[in-house]
DNA sequence: CAGTGAATGTGAACGACGTCAACACCGGCA
DNA sequence: TGCCGGTGTTGACGTCGTTCACATTCACTG
């Protein structure tokens, strides 16, 4: 056997899918570089060949996975908006989508959200969802919800908003709300954004 | 000397300051059970006596204390508002003065700041800066500035804001915004969430 | 004032984990 | 065929949290 599976073949990407599983389960410390290079089969030092800097390469490697879930989740939340005759109406649908998807993200894979803003360098390395939130804000100021002039830093603000919301709520003081009292609570912040813009 | 310190006399305290100042320098991953001992002229197991739960009670007490320190800035900052006439004005000016102490807290003293939402059990157990902010929103109703039907919740729309804009700021991609730019983000963020109100 | 028990601190050791260096294997290319 | 670079292994080290058996000191009681 150990002539047949010496090499691994595909070791970094079955890295990267464990490594995944792992955070789905427990967060960024559940990553343990030791137990997820012996679960596929191969030595800790393996991993070092595929991800020269460590573990904290490694963790950037999930991360960057777990960012292209979350952006597939928030195409499925804008693809599922029901549409409109009033462009004005549609838009602001679609921005509250990304919002509520990003929220909906963290709450159905709080392991997985741990590690999206983990490690990133600048705003433009964050890809998908970044990308997402401004296309509907520049679509708000097309149909004239928001003037051009509020337009700048305000994915800022919304991100803050859900972002803060995300983390009370998974990692922090208001993760035991009761699902309804949270179901509020998610409302209440993403009116207070949508009004505020 | 052995026989003089033997007893260290106000050990759990030190330890607690000790632990703050690692807080302050590098965050929670610089809070080091055993250096820290060592630095308050102890041995690691000697901090058992102290915090049966081990680093996690540990970490806990120093959060503790960076969450009065947050409350003290949050209070500093509500007593720098200048007055005014009129009431609504006052009380806007106090509601953002809590969140933009907040935010200034986290990008003065990053390293506290992580502690601050780190293992609190409810709400209720937040104490300070809590308090401070739904102090002002109750204001804001008083004045006849936020309805009352929608004071419900409002709270958390607030603190998501400033608290995920702070993250964004010090732990997140945003971490390398020139200051000049910063600066506009939390001001339109501020702005956002006063409107949106 | 002496003796004793509880509180407090010590030293040595263990296990988990990240990391590295020296060596082994394997597949493709001159 | 022979060799070279990529890939994986073994064994070891350092850091850190944690525990256990033992030592020391304080405070209280008789």
């Amino acid at each position: 056997m150990t002539r047949d599976n010496y090499h691994h073949g595909d070791l970094r990407n079955a890295l990267v899918l464990g490594g995944v599983e792992l955070a789905r389960g427990g967060g960024v410390g559940a990553v343990v570089l030791t137990k997820l290079a012996r679960s596929v089969g191969v030595s800790p030092a393996a991993a070092y060949r595929h991800f020269p800097g460590g573990h904290d390469e490694l963790l950037d490697a999930v991360g960057e996975s777990a960012r292209a879930e979350l952006a597939d989740r928030m195409q499925a939340g804008l693809d599922a908006v029901p549409g409109s005759r009033d462009p004005v109406v549609l838009a602001m649908r679609r921005f509250r989508a990304t919002g509520r998807a990003y929220v909906d993200f963290a709450l159905a894979e709080p392991g997985l959200f741990e590690l999206v803003c983990l490690r990133d360098h600048d705003v433009a390395h964050l890809g998908g969802p970044a990308a997402l939130l401004t296309g509907c804000l520049d679509q708000l100021v097309t149909v004239g919800r928001l003037p051009r002039s509020r337009r700048p830093h305000t994915e800022v603000a919304a991100w803050s908003a859900v972002h803060g919301l995300a983390l009370l709520l998974t990692d922090g003081p208001l993760r035991t709300l009761p699902p309804a009292e949270r179901e509020r609570v998610i409302a209440r912040t993403l009116d207070v954004v949508g009004a505020g813009i």
